[in-house]
RNA sequence: AGAUCCGUAGCUCAGCCUGGUUAGAGCACUACACUGAUAAUGUAGGGGUCAGCAGUUCAAAUCUGCUCGGGUCUACCA
């Protein structure tokens, strides 16, 4: 064997990383991890695609690690598993991105720079940082595959996009509607959520609020309101935009909400009015002197009196009409007729959006301009009135108002607040009855910082809620990580879904293929770039597209040119021709991007055009993973479009990962400046600390608080101990010249601490792959981790030090059998958990793991495969898992951890040898559970021998509680009374019970009392008091140490300093663990015969071949031992 | 406003599902020890109203309800 394993001088994750990185690209490791798991049984992974126009971020490498490992670690089970990366290319971010480089605004498309070339930068500028995006996922270690990705612009996957909204609409699930959006007047254009989400957007302002009056229209219905009050009932309502009001059509109250009518006067006129509100708000209204004043004494010139007439439920409000409040010739009935044959407006009708919060628990409502008011308008026919244009001033017919801005869309000088004059009017008119500024949150156009309003637009709908309850249906059948996301925030906003609203009025986007004459009646939806071809062959023909100049004749070739990019401005330019013979433009809007994303199953392999078989195979996901905020975008899109296209799930399993905090639990944002360089990052401590830091720290779906402090921690403990112990292995390894070659010996001849720790690490890969099987990777790795450093490196190579080092004795020359199969042994244990642990973590750590594995694999040969990640998921041997045996050793553990206190609490060191430790048995079971671990204690304590106490000694003091568990389910009520007692049971009561039973309340009878009869079970014993010895206590074990030191004990402890010292010397002069010596001591007398007697202990410590005493040593160095002074001198034989 | 997650030592987190004795670990801090794994390691110590309140129970960090604080998503409403 001329290879030896390869030491290294210090621990350099990153330069492991980046040796192993190139490993990988050299030889493919990636591609092969794929490609020989041909004809395995796939596992399907999709990944969201980023948008690559943004800069990566530090919550990046969570989502992709948790994605990695999972692909990883199925990969490693058998599975093949694809992983196709793509990208995020169209949408609005993009777009401002653009306008911002170029330093232009929306208004400027078309004008300073046309469609074409806006869009043409777009396709540019989106994959702008892709080459940072490949070089983080490089240098984290995330495999995907980025040669060939799927990207949301390219004409095959738009052609997907197509043939899927193309059978949507066959199906009757596209449908054109109204929505009111957020507008802005302003900029002339509809704002997004996104949009509307952006920093500033809402602000506080001052606006003229008005409670206004509706008088009651007397008839059946009202009359209940008229008994008992003289005049008019009016009812109040509340809105900060009077500017609505002329737009009025109905008003809405809480079903469940109680509401008073009041007789009272005007505040501004002073005549007298009945009003109708919610009960409830009548204190912010009238004040409480007020209630039953005389309506014409002096004091109702200064506080307005009231009287509560009755109260009735809103229920009963329900149909009741009133008077329309600003009537105009632009909203007379034939008007609102127009928008709804069916209109049946100026009534009071339900919803349950009414509270009674603000204003009088009566909603005025105008559905133009609002959502809600749009939805209860629509259900209840109130009709339509859109009595304000695209530019945000009334149109004519609105009486003086017309033509005048509702709100300041122009910065003009001298504007007239119109929602004042409003007020004053209806005031004027004894219509109003509160007027007040009243600040609220408004939202706001963040291009123009102009007041958004509410506006019907056009949209194009999908219809979701046609299948809402599949969609619930099939919900429950996936696997959320964790569950609370699905049946929660998943979960409720299934049950509470509307209509996707799928259009975007837009530049940069996916077209949506519907072609319609100018009226609207005749429409087609294109679902292929071929049917597009034919559509426009017959335009051609019938002469609505004519052929540029330079494609005369060839119409084939124009049509494969205009067809080429299906983006606007082009696919803008083909006229269509409808069944009846007219000429059908491109509806204007283009589709959501979530539809982009959401289509990804099937759009990133052109199905149905192509790949139908690959498809197939690789639909719906087994496994996706983003961050939580994709919960109602990609998960919800990608799951609604699965059922409406396939009645299908998407995915299978879906792991929504939590947020990355600031180490101070603060939302990184690149205003405040505390956003981690993923980079920077990678590159200080390496992608396995960060990544081992990722997932160890805290379960994916918890928000992480990210503090580098942490991942240093990593580097030091999990990393720095496992690389200590390969080090440690391979020191020792190529002195013995153990290189793997030797018959493995049987796990059953192998020593006891071999088998224990192999019995853990079974355990450990049984509870890594349950942990993982379950996409719960949190515990996996700490399992990993305490493995490593628990048991691995702080019991079993502490414990097996010296089996490494020590030579094997020899007798004639011939090592010694079972010393030398012992060190096999040994080397063997050692070895299989280092390979093993390397598989387990892989998924994790992949570089440092293959670093591992390939350092070892490189001599030993375990393994056939040249990378960690071509080697199959270790799978637990049950045969060699002995739980016995794992609770054997953790006895030992404690047994020896109290030892070591007791040594430091009277000061004796561990190199000092003593006689004798007792233990109190705790029966049967415990002593044989202690008898094989007694030669580990009394190595690791150095002890000379351990004594077991039987169970009934009269000679230590003990002390009982009660076992809660089984006592408190018996005893109930009495267990605090019982509790007591068993303390103060004497240690011969203590006996009995253990014994037999125990009547623990003899006077039961005379009491009136069930007997109580104790057992051992009921009991925890421990002990109190061994006199003679200190002891040490956890739980009811218990050591005694006996503490006297004998001359002989003495003088071992001095021959075990002395081979400490000398150790010592030799590190320090730089000799080899394998130098042998000669030590020249000069004699002082005393100790001589010490040394003398050890003389072969020492001698075989320290390598030394003699020890020479001469009377005086000039050149010699001085060293301490115990309290004694020696001179020596330390000779190498060469 | 609704939904959801989180709140345990100075920091990062276990424990909670399935209630039970003195609530654990690591880091940090302090002291001592060890020194052929050594940018390691061992032992000990200080440090907790388990966010708060109420309920269920013999018994609550654990189960229930409410409140508060933080995060996220959705909505933005007269």
């Amino acid at each position: 064997m001329d290879k030896k394993y390869n030491e290294f001088s210090r621990l350099s994750l990153t330069d492991f990383a980046n040796e192993i990185l190139k490993f990988w690209n050299q030889e493919k490791i990636f591609e092969k991890s794929v490609s020989e798991k041909d004809g395995h049984q796939p596992f399907v992974f999709y990944e969201g695609p980023p948008s690559a126009n943004g800069m990566p971020g530090i919550h990046h490498v969570i989502s992709r690690t948790l994605k990695d490992l999972v692909c990883r670690y199925k990969t490693m089970q058998g599975f093949q598993v694809k992983r196709k990366g793509g990208w995020d290319t169209h949408g609005l971010p993009v777009e401002l991105g653009v306008e911002k480089s170029l330093g232009i605004s929306k208004e400027d498309i078309g004008k300073k720079i046309s469609v074409e070339e806006y869009n043409a930068t777009c396709r540019r500028e989106v994959l702008k940082f892709k080459d940072k995006w490949d070089d983080l996922t490089r240098k984290m270690g995330y495999w995907v595959d980025l040669e060939h990705p799927y990207i949301t612009f390219e004409n095959n996957y738009i052609e997907t996009l197509w043939w899927a909204l193309k059978k949507l609409y066959d199906k009757g699930y596209l449908y054109k509607s109204v929505s009111i959006q957020p507008y802005s007047p302003a900029a002339g254009t509809g704002l997004s959520s996104h949009e509307l989400n952006q920093p500033g957007t809402y602000k506080d302002v001052k606006d003229t609020s008005i409670v206004a009056i509706f008088t009651v229209r007397r008839n059946e219905k009202s009359e209940f309101l008229f008994k008992n009050v003289k005049g008019n009932v009016s009812f109040i309502a509340w809105t900060t935009t009077p500017w609505t009001l002329p737009s009025n059509l109905g008003l809405t109250v809480g079903e469940k909400i109680e509401y008073s009518l009041v007789e009272t006067l005007n505040p501004y006129t002073h005549e007298p009015v009945n009003v109708v509100l919610a009960t409830q708000l009548i204190p912010r209204y009238f004040k409480p002197e007020g209630e039953n004043l005389e309506f014409n004494s002096d004091q109702a010139k200064k506080i307005i009196p009231w009287k509560n007439i009755q109260s009735f439920g809103g229920k009963q409000l329900e149909g009741i009409s009133y008077e329309q409040l600003m009537p105009s010739e632009a909203n007379t009935m034939e008007k609102i007729k127009e928008s709804d044959p069916e209109a049946d407006p100026f009534k009071v009708i339900l919803g349950d959006f009414v509270t009674t919060e603000d204003g009088t628990g009566i909603v005025h409502t105008a559905p133009a301009f609002g959502a809600d008011d749009f939805k209860v308008g629509k259900q209840n026919h109130l009709g339509l009135l859109v009595l304000v244009d695209k530019k945000g001033k009334f149109i004519d017919g609105v009486g003086e108002f017309s033509g005048r801005y509702v709100k300041d869309y122009r910065d003009e000088k001298n504007y007239q607040d119109v929602n004042v004059d409003i007020s004053v009017m209806l005031k004027k008119e004894g219509k109003a009855f509160k007027i007040e500024k009243f600040e609220h949150n408004y939202p706001h156009c963040w291009r123009t910082d102009k007041p958004v309003i509410y506006y019907p637009l056009d949209a194009w709908f999908i219809k979701t809620t046609a299948v809402k309850d599949r969609m619930i249906e099939l919900n429950k059948t996936i696997n959320w990580k964790p569950e609370s996301t699905g049946t929660g925030r998943f979960g409720n906003w299934l049950e509470n879904m509307v209509d996707w609203n799928l259009s975007r009025s837009r530049f940069w986007g996916t077209p949506l293929p519907i072609w319609q004459t100018e009226d609207g009646e005749e429409k087609i939806c294109i679902g292929s770039i071929n049917d597009l071809k034919t559509e426009i062959r017959k335009s051609v023909e019938k002469g609505f597209m004519e052929l540029p100049a330079e494609y005369k004749g060839q119409t084939e070739k124009f049509i494969e040119q205009l067809t080429s990019d299906l983006h606007k401005p082009f696919v803008d330019t083909i006229i269509l021709v409808s069944p009846s013979g007219k000429p059908m433009k491109r509806v204007p809007a283009l589709v959501d991007v979530w539809f982009d994303s959401g289509s990804m199953p099937y759009a990133q392999w052109h199905y149905p055009f192509e790949n139908k078989e690959i498809f197939k195979q690789n639909f719906p996901a087994d496994f996706i993973c983003e961050g939580v905020d994709q919960t109602r975008g990609w998960f919800y899109t990608l799951h609604a479009l699965a059922v409406l296209l396939f009645d299908s799930v998407a995915y299978k399993n879906v792991v929504s990962n939590g947020l990355v905090l600031d180490k101070n639990g603060n939302k990184m944002s690149k205003r405040v400046g505390n956003v981690i360089d993923p980079f920077k990052t990678l590159d200080e401590f390496g992608p396995d600390a960060t990544r081992w830091y990722l997932i160890t720290n805290a379960s994916p779906w918890d928000s992480l608080r990210f503090d580098t402090e942490g991942i240093k921690e990593v580097q030091r403990k999990f990393f720095g101990t496992l690389y200590n112990t390969y080090q440690f292995f391979a020191l020792y390894a190529n002195v013995d010249g153990f290189f793997n070659q030797e018959k493995s010996i049987p796990v059953n001849e192998r020593p006891e601490l071999d088998r224990w720790i192999l019995s853990a690490l079974n355990s450990l890969e049984k509870e890594v792959t349950e942990n993982l099987d379950n996409y719960e990777p949190t515990p996996a790795a700490r399992a990993i981790d305490s493995f490593v450093n628990d048991q691995l490196s702080n019991w079993y190579v502490r414990l097996c030090r010296r089996r490494f080092w020590k030579p094997a004795r020899k007798e004639n020359g011939v090592e010694n059998a079972s010393d030398v199969k012992d060190k096999i042994s040994a080397y063997q244990t050692l070895l299989e958990c280092l390979v093993q642990v390397s598989k387990l973590m892989a998924p994790v750590a992949p570089f440092f793991a293959d670093w591992l594995f390939r350092n070892l694999n490189a001599v030993v040969k375990v393994d056939t495969k040249q990378s960690v990640h071509l080697t199959d998921f270790p799978k637990a041997d049950p045969k060699i898992i002995d739980k016995e045996l794992e609770k054997r050793m953790e006895l030992a553990q404690d047994v020896s951890s109290l030892i070591l206190s007791l040594r430091k609490k009277v000061n004796i060191k561990v190199r000092q040898p003593l006689q004798k430790v007792l233990i109190p048995s705790l029966g049967d079971e415990f002593e044989n559970r202690l008898k094989p671990v007694v030669h580990i204690i009394q190595s690791e304590t150095n002890i000379k021998e351990v004594e077991v106490l039987p169970v009934n000694n009269d000679f230590i003091k003990k002390k009982a509680k009660a076992n809660y568990k089984t006592l408190g389910k018996r005893l109930g009520a009495g267990m605090k009374w019982a509790a007591s007692t068993i303390q103060n049971l004497s240690g011969e009561q203590i006996d009995r019970a253990s014994d037999s039973k125990l009547l623990l309340n003899p006077e039961y009878d005379k009491k009136g009392e069930e007997a109580i009869y104790i057992t051992s079970e009921d009991l925890e014993v421990s002990t109190e008091e061994i006199p003679g010895y200190e002891i040490a206590v956890k739980g009811s074990l218990t050591v005694a140490l006996d503490l006297e030191l004998t001359p002989d004990l003495k003088n071992e402890g001095f021959s075990r300093e002395l081979v400490n010292r000398v150790q010592n010397l030799r590190k320090e002069k730089n000799l080899e663990v394998t130098d042998k010596i000669v030590l020249i001591i000069e004699d002082k007398g005393l100790t001589k015969n010490i040394i003398s007697d050890y003389n072969d202990y020492i001698c075989a410590e320290i390598l030394a071949r003699q020890i020479d005493f001469v009377p005086s040593l000039t050149n010699g160095e001085q060293i301490e031992v115990n309290n004694d002074v020696l001179t020596v001198q330390i000779k190498k034989i060469s």
